[in-house]
DNA sequence: GTCTATAAAGTGATAGAC
DNA sequence: GTCTATCACTTTATAGAC
């Protein structure tokens, strides 16, 4: 049982299908089945690479079918760019807003929980990182939407902390090395693979390992420029 | 004064014309025209989202000069491909085959140098990773060419150093955190300035301060861990 | 060497039958 | 809702005049 979907003569361009609530939950509807393909190619090999009819093949339906449910390859591309840019923030803004955990308890938790969601989505942060460098402003609003207001706050009272001597590094070069350690490595997996020698359950370890490294570092650099004895 | 080039009717397609050392060094030849508009669109766009006709407008040309001097894109961006990569790892190579320098030394070097390399080239690291992920093996032995002795050499030292206690941290997550925390920055440029509200000054300001915080921090993971007093 | 014109193939999107 | 057939346009590459 599949909704009907008009087709509007002239669909408001910049308007972005938001992700409906689905009345049936583990049936695969064709639309999902479009998505689901498109989502995979695009976040592989990027928007202009893609083809529309590798996407209808994937899904296993038919070319006319993937406009007939979305219009545009662009549409298709803004849905599933929206969906992957959420979730690809959504843990940061979700741990950082918990109020009842230090900020070393963050830094865990927020490593950890970006390490399991890399090794299951290797190829997101590349995605993510490409096709916002061409839409630069497009997402200004979608991070702002998200975690605007934590981030905001978070990072004055960082900065206060830092001017009082309380921690001992820059909350810029705080945000850029927690990333940098976190993300860095599954962005350039096939070069540290290659330089590493290490193979596929080797690569894994590591990360499973950096779970626990990870915060040990960043709370060296958080600590205070010792006394002069 | 322009050499001729007999096209060939059937040019083997595995083989990749190496840059030939230049007769006459200060003038900007058609050849050398299209190869630097054709490398500054690759690089900032991508093959895929790059037309030929782009890179012809942007040399002033004509595009089918292009197809005159390069054959095709596929030729002319596998060129600018390899000429890109071999630039972006002839610093490792340089600075690590210098015996001269301890690995704290090493390290610093290569630090400050690749900082003012990506300064100067922002886009190059985003092209590298990306292209690189759609052509895993196309680059290995270039990698190996390049780097390979150094790298087998280099790697075993810290290994046996680090089994041994002299060093704190495995080879495997040093390399992962230098240049995690020296290259990231830069790909991931957009974002951080968002997040921490940087302008483009100010971002710069903080690349150059890192040429001296990444070895201070480097140093303290290479750090074996203290005996148990 | 450089151009204009055009071939040849690819690609997004639609019409219309079922 | 789903398909086949096809249009309209883009893009790479070549032919041939100068």
């Amino acid at each position: 049982m599949i909704k009907s979907k008009p087709r509007p003569t002239f669909a408001p361009s910049t308007q972005i299908d938001m992700p409906k609530a689905k009345p049936i939950a583990k049936e695969s509807s064709t639309e999902e089945k479009i998505k689901e393909a498109a989502r995979k190619l695009f976040t592989q090999k990027g928007f202009a690479a893609t083809r529309t009819r590798d996407i209808a093949d994937e899904a296993g339906i038919n070319l006319a079918l993937l406009n007939y449910y979305f219009r545009s390859k662009q549409k298709l591309f803004d849905i599933i760019m929206m969906e992957n840019f959420r979730q690809f923030i959504h843990g940061i803004s979700f741990n950082f807003q918990d109020k009842t955990l230090s900020l070393e308890q963050k830094i865990e938790k927020v490593v950890s929980m970006y390490i399991d969601f890399l090794t299951a989505n290797p190829d997101l942060p590349l995605f993510i990182l490409t096709e916002l460098r061409n839409n630069p402003d497009q997402l200004a609003a979608s991070i702002e939407g998200e975690i605007g207001e934590t981030r905001t706050e978070l990072f004055a009272q960082l900065k206060v902390a830092h001017a009082a001597g309380y921690i001992g590094i820059e909350p810029s070069h705080l945000v850029a090395n927690l990333f940098g350690l976190t993300v860095f490595p599954f962005v350039a997996r096939p070069i540290l693979q290659k330089v590493t020698g290490a193979d596929d359950t080797q690569f894994n370890n590591l990360m499973q390992q950096r779970k626990e490294l990870i915060p040990i570092w960043i709370k060296t650099m958080l600590q205070p420029p010792k006394p002069t004895k």
